[in-house]
DNA sequence: TTGTAGGCGTTATCAA
DNA sequence: TTGATAACGCCTACAA
């Protein structure tokens, strides 16, 4: 059976150089033993013929594609973007490749799971999803290491890289209580969701050491959303009129702006004068202008840089006995939506803002 | 030579359904023909097996890889997140998977495009980037087409997909200036970028037409990102005091966001009251309550839908003669920036406006 | 409809 | 250091 090949491979670039195939793959392999001179040949003729390594042969023949698939969940909140973003920014920089998915709602992640899998990737990394246990299961099967990101899992099976929502939350309460707020309204996300859970908890918890009983904290459901959260508290405030809250936390930064949008537009507040707030993730939408939030940054290129490493350790055969769960810790970051806070760095704050925020065109 | 093999492959299903190899690699094949019952056998030992084909050794037997590069210039402009994003879903839909790589200010593309090449993608899709014409002629030679996003050329051997630049300027010139401006002040773009230059174009041809003359308009340098043309508006008026425009004209959202944000903290501006403002491109974060931008927005459902199918036009051998350049019109959003705009749609454009923007955790 | 045989383009093994 | 040869796991062509 005969095909008609129309690409260049290593075979045709061989001949022109009078040496054989696999000489041809060692010029293009960083640390194999071949001549200099030989090595210059097949370049020159590589070159000469437009010749090109085929990435998918060798991937097949090495049982290894250096391709991560990174499953995004909701790239409609900026900070799966700017997290998706940092990982192919990294991997791009070791020679691997992303495949990148997306999953609405984390819904049927596991036919996505399912592709990723096939591909024989290195290493897949799941934001903000539900993955089925056979899903799981199958890919230990397979042996292709997962990692959660930005997830804590109760599954033992799976390794996961986060930042710490306990401490964070904890972080936020602090602030505000020292800025004076008695009373406390908390914009839940994701009630399914370990990270909104974990948030509200770290927040309560430290609320509650602080003396702040329950009486003095209301929760609503945001949806998970800005236009989920600008309705939560349309709604909230339009059905008992006066009864403002002193501080507003919301469970992360897009929900929050959600939160400041409609609490300026809707009931013309003041944030901080009538009512603080706080967000959680540090997006550079929290840095613009009107908003200039106070939050808890995730660290993003430590997160990555965590999950990547796990993988990679999985990937090695270095299965660890235990779950490996990662958590990080946020970073407080002073805006002007608490009072008092911005004179920490009064210009600098603005300028580093202003630069932490791009977009060309 | 043997490889101790660890990974179940068809052989292993195809001896415990007692059929050949082809006949499983027939079951996993939609509309091959194969008898129900086989069918079925296969599908339950390739079960049992935790048998997942193997699209890496399918893309070399095929020569054809199911995955389309995407390159994406900018990922701190919003808008190139969301062609991202609809990219993804896009061809996820179709079962194709996304190899997405970034690029920082355009720079070293070509090694980037090289990456892509060697994984015999079926097409590149490259946005907002600069490529060499070494690598352009490459991908030629090697048969993988290359398609434009949002970037105009000169390259008659390439394809691209725009949003009509010269129209949407023109838009909102009208715009404007019905609305009563006699002023106007324009934020360019990166100045190399095709982009910047008609969108300024379309405006200032649109002013001319409707009698307003170069004296009327100044244009400034706003470095295509939030930070430089949130320092372009602060550095202009600081100098020339009282000399404000009635109307600014920024070339993106992003680059509009940041004057607005200029505008209000530095100088006090209120807007439209005393400047009116218009951006480009329709990104998310312009529909947020504090700016609810007029623009123009680029259809990115629809260029993208136009750049895959020409991708896969070429893809069929299908080479035009001459190049294609599709220009798609771009979408008029009225919105506060603007006096006397928004009532088209009052309340409305407003809950759309939120709709449109979501953000789960 | 099914099976046999060969090829896709590389890397790994082993002997020279 | 180099070359012959065998995988890698699948799909395609062709014959049965």
């Amino acid at each position: 059976m005969k095909r008609k090949t129309t690409r260049v491979t290593s075979y045709d670039v061989a001949k022109l150089a009078g040496v054989s195939q696999p000489t041809v793959s060692r010029a293009f392999t960083p640390d194999a033993s071949i001549a200099k001179d030989k090595r210059d040949r097949v370049l020159a003729a590589a070159k000469q013929l437009h010749y090109l390594p085929n990435s998918i042969a060798a991937s097949l023949s090495r049982a290894r594609s250096n391709i991560v698939a990174v499953i995004v969940g909701d790239m409609h909140n900026p900070f799966y973007s700017e997290s998706l973003q940092a990982f192919i920014n990294r991997l791009q920089a070791t020679n691997r490749q992303v495949l990148a998915f997306t999953v609405e709602d984390g819904r049927d992640c596991d036919a996505v799971l399912m592709q990723a899998l096939r591909y024989h990737v290195d290493g897949i990394v799941v934001t903000s999803a539900n993955l089925s246990s056979d899903l799981i299961s199958l890919s230990q099967e397979v042996g292709i290491p997962i990692a959660l990101f930005n997830r804590s899992t109760s599954d033992p099976a799976l390794t996961s890289v986060r930042c710490d929502s306990v401490q964070g939350g904890g972080l936020l309460a602090h602030a505000m209580f020292a800025a004076g707020a008695h009373s406390y309204l908390i914009v839940r996300g994701d009630p399914q969701g370990s990270t909104s859970r974990l948030r509200v908890k770290g927040f309560r918890d430290a609320l509650a050491a602080l003396g702040i009983g329950d009486g003095s904290i209301t929760e609503i459901d945001g949806g998970s959303s800005y236009a989920g959260s600008y309705r939560a508290i349309s709604n909230h405030f339009a059905s008992l009129s006066p009864n403002f809250p002193d501080a507003v936390f919301a469970v992360n930064d897009i929900m929050a702006i959600g939160c400041a949008d409609a609490l300026r537009a809707k009931f013309n507040i003041d944030i901080p004068g009538d009512i603080m707030l706080a967000g959680f993730d540090g997006i550079r939408e929290g840095r613009l202008g009107p908003y200039h939030l106070t939050t808890v940054r995730q660290p993003i290129e430590d997160m990555v840089t965590k999950t990547l490493e796990l993988l990679g350790r999985e990937d090695n055969g270095e299965k660890p006995a235990a779950q490996i769960n990662c958590v990080l810790p946020g970073i407080f970051i002073p805006g002007r939506t608490v009072p008092g806070l911005e004179e920490i760095a009064p210009e600098k704050a603005l300028e580093a803002d202003i630069e932490s925020i791009s977009g060309k065109n």
